[in-house]
RNA sequence: UGGGGAAUAGUGUAACGGUAGCACGACUGAUUCUGGAUCAGUUAGCCAAGGUUCGAAUCCUUGUUCCCCAGCCA
């Protein structure tokens, strides 16, 4: 990866690492792993621990990190979240090498070790149904009992969980469970299941099992196996610690040390699973690339850098405090990045038709744009100019209020890289409502310098009507409204309902001809675009990803007030 | 009411017994052929109360608030 935006930083769990590297205690190892299952499409909060665990190893000399899919659920994982995931992970600028692993090819040997466990006496075959499990589990504040099969001896569980995995029987008859204790006041220690029989097809094991590794017996294992040395996870897993802990001490196996941190909250947003199911398979946005989404692959569909999103990340650090997010330091890195990085262009997103009266008729102009003001290496460009032009609506008003330096009738503005325009007719149509502009321009001011030292105002962009193609807009905003109603089982209620508005009619400078999908722009005095996997040759299409900040916006709010 | 965690400007994050700093946001001003960018500045904080110490955000005690856990999900 680039590594020029992940400068070396600090925090609790490179702190445990650099110790340890001091210590001697892995013997200088360093391996990391992130272990998504394969069950959904990844978003930002994934990107966190992504960062952190790729991170940990490239700091590190000799650091590992494996892309490993913790797949022991066959019947909520499928192939096509493998690949939507590999693609992420490398899209945002990670290489796990040789180092692609899936759990469910340690199946086997997962197997063999509960035998071990059981043979020590320490994991049992229950009957007991789910129902009954909770029962006996107990509550948060009473002890649970032990269920009447714990004792069973250790000739019968081998038989009975052999017979399990042959398919003997149904789903959901039978358990092999950890012989721990059902009255330890942490509920995950009271005689956690270690395999349930699911006789479901998995993505890739077929119909080989049907009996299947649960969260807590597979995951310690799978770390294990792979000689991991930190294995890093989010803060919900600190009761499962102790389990994790217990597993591999039972085995006497490599025992990675778990550190547990806190997940990605954003405001403005949601974040969880669940939610994002809820939005994509209601309708409420387009899929799991929606770019109002803050899926990787929407975001990726908005036009975010993964320089950005990896900027981000660096600067909210990691901690152990549930916190959420400003969305605006999000915004920040990419506006900061995208402003570096962008080429420059005129697009105008609502027209207002401009007939220069002293232009000569059918005459055509060649002006020299400059591509890009914080890189000179980006060049210039030529942007044709004529007697009839496109202006942004909003760039003229009839009766302009104080502060606004804007086009106004009798007033005199610069069109970027062309000339001085003064306003002077107003063309409105039988509903009032305002269809064109006439105006003069200065030729002397060719290029937007007066020789005379004129000054203007305001810069509008501009383009020529004639040249210009007509284009598609998508403008995104937040997907929750902006004051959250406090009731978190409707939270619906607080989707915002002009997180998408579709532009048609709008027209941008020819130069955009043949932009190719994912192209990236700044359309000058508006903001960062970047085209759509729908947009072709014949249909421009474009995604804003972000606004410029806009000041004249906030004067105008203040002015409400 | 059991157990496990966490509390520093509006938000996020530093300080590891020795001057509470950084970033984002907000607000000023300068500058500008993008009301962008840039530059300069302002704003605002140690959960509370005790204690230890020459000295406490940091150590101790008590309390408060918030988060997680009763899937054969991860």
């Amino acid at each position: 990866m680039n590594m020029n935006d992940s400068t070396r930083q600090s925090d609790f769990i490179r702190d445990i690492v650099a110790e340890d590297l001091k210590t001697g205690k892995w013997d200088g190892r360093v391996v990391t792993r992130f272990p998504p299952e394969p069950n959904g499409y990844l978003h930002i909060g994934h990107a966190k621990s992504i960062c952190l665990n790729f991170g940990i190893a490239a700091e590190n000399a000799g650091g590992i990190c494996n892309l490993r899919f913790d797949d022991t659920n066959p019947t909520k994982e499928e192939a096509e979240y493998v690949e939507s995931i590999i693609e992420d992970v490398r899209w945002l600028g990670f290489d796990w090498g040789e180092h692609l692993y899936y759990a469910s090819d340690y199946f086997e040997q997962m197997y063999d070790y509960a035998v071990q466990l059981i043979k020590k006496g320490k994991a049992y075959v229950c009957d007991l149904s789910a129902d009954q499990m909770r029962e006996y589990r107990g509550t948060l504040t009473a002890p649970g009992k032990n269920s009447l099969h714990r004792d069973r001896p250790v000739e019968e569980n081998l038989d009975l969980f052999e017979r399990m995995r042959a398919g003997e029987f149904p789903d959901g008859s039978r358990v092999l469970r950890a012989k721990i204790d059902m009255t330890h006041p942490n509920m995950n220690m009271r005689d956690p299941v270690m395999y349930r029989i699911l006789h479901a097809a998995h993505h890739r094991q077929g119909n080989k099992w049907c009996v299947y590794p649960t969260y807590d017996w597979a995951h310690g294992l799978e770390d294990s196996i792979e000689g991991v040395t930190h294995s890093l996870c989010s803060l919900e897993f600190e009761n499962h610690r102790p389990l994790y802990d217990w597993f591999l001490d039972a085995l006497g196996v490599h025992h990675p040390q778990q550190i547990e941190f806190a997940r990605l909250e954003l405001t403005r947003t949601v974040m969880s699973k669940r939610k994002l199911v809820e939005l994509v398979e209601g309708g409420y946005v387009n899929g799991w690339d929606d770019p109002r989404l803050p899926t990787l692959s929407g975001l990726r569909r908005r036009g975010y850098t993964p320089e950005a999103i990896r900027d981000f990340l660096k600067r909210i650090g990691m901690n152990k405090v549930v916190s959420t997010v400003d969305t605006a330091l999000l915004e920040h890195c990419l506006r900061k990045d995208l402003n570096k990085r962008s080429p420059r262009v005129m697009g105008v997103l609502r027209p207002l038709r401009v007939v220069i009266d002293n232009y000569p008729d059918g005459q055509t102009d060649e002006l020299e744009a400059i591509n890009n003001p914080e890189d000179a290496s980006a060049g210039t460009r030529k942007v044709p100019f004529s007697k009839v032009l496109y202006i942004e609506r909003e760039d003229f008003m009839e009766e302009p209020p104080r502060k606004f330096f804007r086009l106004a009738p009798g007033r005199e503005v610069r069109l970027r890289y062309a000339y001085f325009i003064t306003c002077t007719d107003v063309i409105k149509d039988d509903a009032g409502e305002i269809v064109e502009l006439h105006c003069t321009y200065d030729p002397a001011t060719r290029g937007g310098d007066s020789p005379d030292g004129r000054k203007v105002k305001a810069t509008l962009h501009w383009v020529s009507a004639e040249h210009s193609l007509p284009a598609e807009v998508r403008l995104y905003d937040h997907l929750l409204k902006d004051e959250a109603s406090a009731d978190a089982a409707d939270w619906k209620s607080n989707l915002n309902p002009d997180s998408l508005e579709i532009l048609t009619g709008c027209r941008v400078e020819p130069s955009l001809a043949a932009a190719p999908a994912g192209s990236r722009y700044q359309f000058e005095r508006q903001g960062y675009f970047c085209t759509d996997p729908d947009s072709s040759e014949d249909k421009l299409v474009f995604n804003r990803t972000a606004s410029l900040r806009d000041t004249w916006a906030k004067i105008q709010k203040q002015q409400k007030k």
